[in-house]
RNA sequence: GGGCCUGUAGCUCAGUCAGGUAGAGCGUCGGACUUUUAAUCCGAUGGUCGCGGGUUCGAACCCCGUCGGGCCCGCCA
């Protein structure tokens, strides 16, 4: 069974009403590790309501968060800011100073800034949640009942986290972060507490008290977490590893939900997305692939194929270069398969039968449009990359395919396709080894893995190639007529051709892309390689 | 120190929860085809399931141990 089915089952148990939550904080740039958060949330939910429940996906921004330090895309201004919430301070400019002129006229904000680009990638990508700003709710005092509990028995509190997590906190630790009189959380020490207030001194020795009904501050993580699951009903959670493990926050929080009087979420811990060769991404160290980036990159299709077919608990590795190619070539064999057809037969072992199953669901969860499933393309990511590589117009493509009866027409959404094909190529995401490139000057080492035929079929291509019209048509016809005059099979023509054009044993076609190319540089070359 | 995840074919992984003759895709190799552009089609190749013990008629799967990789126990998806 697909692990979203599994979790609709677990919902099921539960209720037939579920609201599923992600949450990510905006503290820099959005990647496509945070993608794995709100698609495994989003295919959660798909999978509850196929399931015949009803399910909302949300997504927390958990915008109170401060600004723990000043990240490297940001000017030193910031560090004024370090302890501030992320949607109480300026958005960075492009220079990455605080935009004070956007933010006094539009209330503009850090976190929006970072948000806003991700919001519009989910959109692309077919996920529209319903957004739960935290810093709002904290002012609007949705936090008050919890905040209170929490500070009424601040002793039971910290039982459990020290207990639970095996840590202990320190001397002066208290379930509320009150904002000093600057509006940073950081550095503040807390003197006592006479419900509603929280009475603080700041690191510069000014005192105050905090309303914790108003959101003059904030409950620490560990607390944030549960009070949330509670005023906002939520039911279900999937959550980074970091979060999950023994002693995480999941943890704690599981026990401090019930001190607030409800039941903790269904939770499902998910491992991170890795940038192939470089690690875990960060959004503070710069080793990134925005969410923005992978689709220009490659169809929203695909991403979301990426996580749909990767059980939760499975590190992905995204690589944007062959990776890519291979996984956007396997969706489209899997969308052109008939899987119901195939799981009628009887015979199916049950481990074929389980493949097929997460197959068929990975496709369906991969659909932009949750209510009707994408045909197959019927032009494969491969075949794409090297149409667009030898054609420059749009219309050649199309012309090519139409030629070969691949299509009749280009839908919307194969026009969209090649815009982003030709932007990865040109990107330095693309592979080389998908890259076709016609050698300048002769390739020895090629030319010399000929055999005795293959050589014969050098010497006579420059004159077979002469007696033709410089096209498709025309440089077919050398081809063969090279094959008469070296008196051996089209093969040893090909693979003679291929040594000489592109320094390899194989290729695309070679006589559309020569009819493309000068033809005197081509006869040189030939001449060349002939002369060696 | 405590804990979580992970190790299966050259690569990516499925199969572990319900133990029953090792599975898929890619790759590789061979063949067909060069007016479907590394396509497509056909065929073949491929694994002491990290290692060692135990339970069992039978273990990739359950149990114990061990080694390697990743991670958590301040913040992080």
């Amino acid at each position: 069974m697909h692990w979203s089915d599994v979790m609709a089952n677990r919902l099921a148990e539960r209720g037939n009403k579920h609201i599923i939550a992600t949450g990510i904080t905006p503290s820099g740039e959005f990647h496509i590790g945070h993608l794995r958060e709100i698609l495994t949330g989003d295919m959660i939910a798909r999978a509850a309501r196929k399931a015949g429940m009803e399910a909302e996906l949300v997504f927390v921004v958990d915008n109170a968060d401060p600004l723990r330090k000043v990240y490297p895309f940001l000017d030193e201004a910031y560090e004024a800011f370090i302890g501030h919430q992320l949607g109480s301070i300026p958005a960075p400019d492009s220079e990455g100073k605080p935009d004070w002129a956007r933010f006094n006229e539009e209330g503009w904000t850090y976190g929006d800034h970072f948000l806003q680009p991700f919001l519009d990638a989910l959109r692309q990508i077919g996920v529209v949640p319903k957004l739960l700003p935290n810093l709002a709710a904290y002012r609007s005092g949705k936090f008050a009942e919890a905040a209170r509990t929490a500070c009424d028995r601040a002793d039971e509190v910290r039982e459990i986290i020290e207990r639970v997590s095996g840590r202990e906190l320190p001397e002066g630790w208290f379930p509320w972060q009150p904002l000093d009189s600057n509006g940073s959380l950081d550095g503040v020490t807390v003197k006592g507490y006479e419900f509603p207030y929280v009475h603080w001194v700041d690191s510069t020795g000014a005192q105050g008290s905090s309303n914790i009904e108003k959101g003059e501050g904030k409950l620490p993580w560990r607390l944030d977490w549960p009070a949330k699951w509670g005023f906002h009903n939520i039911t279900c959670e999937p959550f980074g590893k970091d979060h999950g493990a023994a002693g995480g926050s999941y943890d704690t929080g599981k026990e401090i939900a019930r001190l607030f009087g409800h039941e903790p979420p269904v939770p499902l811990t998910y491992e991170w997305i890795s940038l192939r060769g470089q690690g875990a991404m960060s959004s503070s160290s710069g080793n990134t692939v925005g969410p923005m980036e992978a689709l220009r990159l490659v169809p929203p299709e695909i991403l979301r194929f990426l996580v749909a077919n990767s059980k939760p608990n499975k590190a992905i590795e995204f690589d944007t270069a062959m990776g890519l190619v291979n996984l956007a070539d396997e969706y489209e064999r899997l969308c052109n398969r008939n899987f119901r057809a195939e799981l009628e037969d009887d015979a199916l072992s049950r481990r074929k039968r389980v493949q097929i199953e997460d197959a068929m669901v990975a496709v369906e969860l991969s659909s932009i449009d949750e209510s009707k499933a994408r045909a197959g393309a019927s032009v494969s990511f491969r075949h794409l990359a090297l149409l667009a590589q030898v054609k420059p117009t749009d219309e050649g493509v199309w012309q090519s395919l139409q030629a070969s009866g691949a299509l009749e027409t280009p839908g919307e959404e194969l026009v969209d396709r090649l815009s982003r094909m030709r932007s990865w190529i040109a990107s330095d995401h693309f592979p080389e080894e998908m890259r076709i490139n016609l050698s300048q000057e002769p390739n020895k080492n090629a030319l010399n893995l000929l055999s005795v035929e293959q050589k014969r079929v050098v010497m006579v291509l420059h004159s077979a190639l002469s007696q033709f019209p410089w096209d498709v048509e025309g440089i077919t016809a050398a081809f063969k007529e090279a094959s008469v005059q070296a008196n051996v099979g089209m093969r040893d023509v090909y693979r003679a051709s291929y040594a000489v054009f592109m320094g390899a044993e194989r290729g695309p076609r070679l006589a559309p892309i020569l009819s493309n190319c000068e033809r005197e540089e081509m006869l040189t070359l030939v001449k060349k390689s002939a002369a060696l």
